[in-house]
DNA sequence: TTGAAAGCGATACCAA
DNA sequence: TTGGTATCGCTTTCAA
């Protein structure tokens, strides 16, 4: 491989002016930058970027933790995240944690090596501490969900109104027997959706029963599990709420196994929508039947942590820490499909 | 940040032992060892990999270059390299092409900026020139498609018979008129997909009608808007074949708009699997009606193709560049769920 | 067993 | 406008 002194000698000239030229820094002659060009091109000279990022201290580029890139939720805030990057000329090293906290911590430390500028990161560890981070001085936004002991800065839905009004629709459709399938409650997406939902229930003066909230892993499986449980609850939900996207296919999955219909027997309410990629058709359509959902802006998410950790990196380059405890919210919005209805009168 | 002098003066040895220690050298008495440990935690020493790699040509670090990763197949594939990488310690910088050539360009020239140890690719271009990459020495494997113009190495599924296969099913369930959909057909995917089909049918001596055989974009667009124009054809096909993943959903939706029931109207053959992360649960499942698929080994793919490039790499360093033409083929598998059925009798 | 010093490939200061 | 050279943080001879 050609490096800036191959070039330096073909062209007759100093590394120093390749260096000046190949960042096209102003001062330098027209007849200078093309023998410089042109030596370059000769050799095939394309510049170490781990040099120049161990020079001036800066790699341009950013890292993304998530618990699971092939979840089409994280897939569309990493799109969201990806598009901004390219616009501001970052990049973006993508790590999947697998809900692994000790690959999480291993993936941090690998980014940290690496000298990345900043790191967008949803924990898989409710109870992780910045400490680690904040010491090294690196700047990070938490996305999705945060953890326990941060304060922020975050960029994360409204779940507790959007949780709030999912089942307050299902209140209106005329339902008073909900049950309700959270993920982990030390994860505050968990905990805060599940406070939308009580909220919601006691707001209408309804009772929630023994065994009507459940949190377990925020996975199809948990989702299966649990409905089939439910359904052998007495007396029986004339309604469930799934809080994430696997955990709403779990469900469904479930009653379909039991025979059950939906929405006519019972009604499923859904979270997190199914966008499939850039053409806009929503996986919602391909199921059946079509699970109405509370639609979380994933894209936006992601666009929104990516300008948050920018301007926050920026800010730590100027000295000043602070804006650590910003937290963006953006709201969440029902689409109503055919998985839910009137519960049948009983 | 503390680097590795500040160690060395805090520990009172030399910037040698530090490394020497760090890097568990044998050599180093147990003594210098715990005063270097003792220094490195107290001042939170973490080695810069930046440095370390400019120094040791390597960066342990491959590239992985796919066409998007929210697709369950290539989400699959991803899962196969990073499990593979962890055993061997290699991190991987995973990029998204978003089936974009020129942005697939640019990732690959900011990888080899990055001195990555080797790239893995499933281009966009079916032209895509190995070239470039040739020239400046970087290993490189092709996986899932391969380009016109080069010869390997690959990992890939043997597209022909499976897709012979499929069909034949479809033959033996009685079907006389097929119609197929595939993606672009410079695509060696698409091809090899089609030549599979040509080759069933004519081995039952059925013809292909104009119009039976129709290539468009490999995504769910794609397959909707060809089962809405094949279902207008005279005489209509009594079956469908999808050949990924995304097609099958969009031909599904089409007819499920249309109002045609399958299978009992038409049967819907497709490709590509719906595995669902870790935990073993079908996509499939999911559909109504759920799917007919011929199912790739995408995991398998991703971890084969991460060893054969690590193989390559060692042949790089070891000065041997052959193998350049070894092409792995993992075999498909017919997966026969609700969308095929005999077709009706006319 | 330990340390001094050269060098990886860039950038940037300062002098010419 | 151009060039010489120190420097970024680390590894690796080679000599002590």
């Amino acid at each position: 491989m050609p490096t800036i002194r191959d070039v330096a000698k073909l062209a007759g000239v100093s590394v120093a002016s390749v260096s000046a030229v190949t960042n096209n820094r102003t001062g330098v002659s027209r007849k200078l930058a093309e023998r410089v060009w042109k030596a370059a091109e000769a050799l095939d000279y394309h510049p170490d970027s781990l040099a120049r990022s161990l020079r001036v201290r800066r790699t341009e580029t950013i890292g993304v933790v998530m618990p699971q890139i092939a979840s089409p939720f994280y897939a569309e805030v990493l799109r969201g995240v990806e598009t901004e990057a390219k616009q501001k000329d970052y990049s973006i090293l993508i790590c999947d944690s697998a809900a692994d906290s000790a690959l999480e911590q291993r993936l941090l430390n690998s980014l940290m090596a690496r000298r990345v500028d900043g790191i967008l990161l949803a924990s898989v560890d409710p109870h992780f501490s910045a400490h680690q981070l904040l010491r090294r001085r690196m700047p990070v936004v938490f996305f999705d969900r945060l953890p326990a002991s941060c304060r922020g800065p975050a960029v994360m839905v409204n779940n507790v109104e959007g949780s709030f009004e999912a089942t307050r629709y299902l209140i209106n459709l005329g339902h008073r027997r909900i049950a309700i399938i959270t993920g982990s409650l030390a994860i505050s997406t968990a905990a805060e959706r599940a406070e939308g939902f009580r909220n919601a229930m006691g707001a209408a003066g309804l009772p929630i029963p023994e065994g009507y909230l459940r949190s377990g892993e925020f996975r199809l499986e948990g989702g299966y599990k649990c409905a089939l449980e439910m359904m052998k609850l007495s007396p029986r939900p004339t309604a469930l709420f799934a809080t994430n996207y696997e955990m709403t296919l779990g469900m469904l999955r479930a009653l379909r196994e039991l025979g059950i219909k939906c929405p006519q027997e019972v009604s499923v309410m859904g979270f997190d929508d199914f966008v499939m990629g850039a053409d806009g058709f929503s996986w919602a359509t391909m199921f059946s039947p079509q699970p109405t959902t509370v639609a979380q802006p994933s894209y936006e998410i992601g666009r929104e942590a990516l300008k948050l950790l920018l301007r926050r990196i920026e800010g730590f380059e100027d000295g000043h820490q602070d804006g650590q405890e910003s937290v963006v919210r953006l709201r969440v919005e029902l689409r109503v499909r055919e998985s839910t209805a009137p519960p049948v009168l009983s």
